[in-house]
RNA sequence: UCAGUCGGCCGGACGGCCGCUCCGGCAGGGACCGAAAGGUCGCCGGGGAGGAAAGUCCGGGCUCCACGGAUCAACGGUGCCGGAUAACGUCCGGCGGGGCCCAGCCCUUCGGGGCGACGCUUCAGGGAAAGUGCCACAGAGAACGAACCGCCGCGGCACGUAGCGUAUCGUCGCGGUAAGGGUGAAAAGGUGCGGUAAGAGCGCACCGCGCCGGCGGCAACGUCGGCGGCACGGCAAACCCCACCGGGAGCAAGACCGAAUAGGGACGGCACGGGAGCAAUCCCGGGAUCGGUCCGGAUCUCGCCGUCCGGGUAGGUUGCUUGAGGCGCCGGGCAACCGGCGUCCCAGAGGAAUGGCCGUCACGCGUGCGGUUCUCCGCGCGCUCUACAGAACCCGGCUUACAGGUCGGCUGAUACG
RNA sequence: GGCCACGUGGCGGAGUGGUUACGCAACGGUCUGCAAAACCGUGUACCCCGGUUCAAUUCCGGGCGUGGCCU
């Protein structure tokens, strides 16, 4: 799994198609070249303290890479932003969320035409 | 055995599947990202959050800046004494003060009051006879002490009671007085006896306070004796004085590598800021330097292209973990702690690893059913299945948060001997 | 990670060791046919816990919260 470590990347993927789940947000921005995909996480201060935060960052972590085969694109940047409810929601139920939000990402981004 | 309190220690265990990161070893050949610096991608073995990692309240190491060194001033901090320590506002031991309990002693109008060994507890605990300042309201008076009501004496008035020169009461004036009332957070040594017109350290006893001296102690201080009759209210977490300590910033410190773009310098070529004018020249701007500053002035300069150079931003590498280190034994010390010997290497991330999911067990809590006088026992279900909480350069402390377990001391209750 | 400020009614915002200004808002009244404006009046606060002091919002220590700077 290819990380996101630049401010300005993460900038740059808010400002794309947002598709908002249960326990996370997830953007996601067509960069324009063939590298493999990346991914970014993004958990404020407001979820919570820093052993909490550290817990949605890694669930969120392991739910990208147990479905990282399924729909990332190559040249694209995506981020989630978690959210409080992904300490305590079914794994399994984030996976199929985060299934559902990649086609609606698909889609999403395709549609504006960018 | 149970409960309370104080202190120390621990703060889930085992297993399966899939991952992350660092170190060592083996391969050392390529692939990918990037303009570069550099980074990513194998196999095997091993390591991988805390007692508070937290708050950032103190003290250091380390790094840079300033600096020849020292002293003083300013500012900030600390504040009984001795010790521990690299250092500290921390720790240990002692001293002193306050509070509680109380053996006992003293006084008593027999109601009570004062002192108080030992014990427990608590204290940011230098100096208020160097100075300045403050002490609201109430109260007569709040700090070179003060007469409101009182109390007492003397004198005048009035002669009402009594009575024939005095007593008592009333009133006015002068004086004495800190016993009593009242105000207040605080009223100028306390209690008792004597004394007195009434009172008063006026005298005496005990206690307190101050000064001097002896003795004990490294010291803080204690104790004994004498003197003073009391002169010295509180606040320094008010200014201040005294003693001691402190240069400033912080790993986003700092070091190295280093684009793109803009800007700087040197050299070369063309051109010589804008306007008017053929031109000399005049007018209007911008920048730099000079004189301490402003105004004013003097001098130099202003554009384009190319090559090279240095600083430096993004970014990358490093700093980055062996240290006032852990554990064990022995010795010293009341203790904090110190010394010696042996042994071990024990996280190093960087949009930030140390995990995710699942199973079993232990424990705890909640709940339901059954047994049981209760305590409790058995079974089932639930819990993010665990409290507080996540290293960010590293140590020593302090403070704050914390389910539960365990060990020891003390206090109390109960049962048995 | 480090450094630094600030917490005063519903909101903004002064101030001080001894009963906290002021403005806006709210409520009640006067005025009006009804309202607005104007005028009169009322209520509501010193973030929390300890300490110093006779007395703390103020001084001191600790905690909690909010905001800013260093990139």
């Amino acid at each position: 799994m290819v990380r996101l470590k630049q401010r300005a990347d993460f900038l740059a993927a808010a400002s794309g198609t947002k598709v908002a789940t249960a326990a996370f947000v997830l953007q996601g921005r067509w960069r324009g070249d063939a590298g493999p995909a990346r991914i970014g996480f993004t958990v404020s201060r407001k979820v919570g303290t820093a052993v909490e935060r550290n817990r949605v960052r890694r669930r969120l972590r392991d739910v990208v890479r147990r479905s990282a085969a399924d729909g990332l694109r190559a040249g694209c940047d995506y981020v989630l932003v978690g959210r409080r409810t992904a300490l305590s929601r079914q794994f399994d139920q984030m996976i199929e969320d985060f299934g559902n939000a990649l086609r609606r990402i698909e889609r999403g981004a395709r549609k504006p035409g960018r």
